[in-house]
DNA sequence: CTTTTATTTCGACGATTATAAAAATATGAA
DNA sequence: TTCATATTTTTATAATCGTCGAAATAAAAG
């Protein structure tokens, strides 16, 4: 992955709504959530949430799909893991790093 | 780790300059680079360097240590796998994710 | 066709950000 | 002390960002 990427995907992260849509939608699962209702579950404007889902997709960490009147959102598994692929090889890829290649455990990241 | 500090470290992360210095001082391990080290590499202005090297620490993810007129920084290992942590937990933490909970591999990320 | 519902786009606003020249601070050397 | 070097802070400016009301678009229902 280009940094430039990388750089797109991490802004796209790196907003409190945003942050908290993608995580949203992972919990959600692949189905996703059409835009109503993530809208009523983080409280936000239609327009404020589209702005922001707009900026999502176009880092490439969703996907989209229209059902009648709805479209439904979901997180773009792949690209996410292809980011944190990305961002391991940046924090343990030097071969100084002493903390080891893998994640910390779900313990640590709590 | 809360939402609001990755949201944080994700901001510190998400702009082509700060991610080339944290990439750059990852590259050179925990002994650090100092400030004008830095700023020959990557071309920056002294001031520029500086407002970045802030940011940086300000989201925890860099540490320093002064010697002589010289400051030295280096990447906090253990704040970026935090961050590593929190976000393969919501990338992989859904019960839905069929990408499984390890990172992709390095030749995946790149 | 008209109305209703879901979502996006437009327009405006204040807030934040990135940059860099210039001045200030701090440390070591002469 | 005086000078030179390393870094930060200050100040200013242009650009981008987040928000939301209002209008526009799209699709289904009556």
């Amino acid at each position: 992955m280009k940094a430039e990427i990388a750089v797109e995907r991490l802004a796209a992260l790196a907003q409190e709504s945003r942050l908290a849509i993608f995580r949203c939608l992972v919990q959600e699962g692949p189905d996703g959530l059409c835009a109503g209702d993530i809208a009523t579950r983080l409280k936000l404007t239609p327009a404020t949430l589209s702005f922001h889902l707009k900026e999502l997709s176009r880092a490439g960490l969703l996907k989209s799909r229209q059902e009648g009147r709805f479209i439904y959102y979901a997180p773009d598994f792949k690209a996410m893991n292809a980011l944190l692929g990305y961002l391991t090889e940046n924090c343990c890829g030097g071969a100084s790093c002493g903390v080891g290649c893998t994640p910390a455990s779900a313990e640590a990241a709590r």
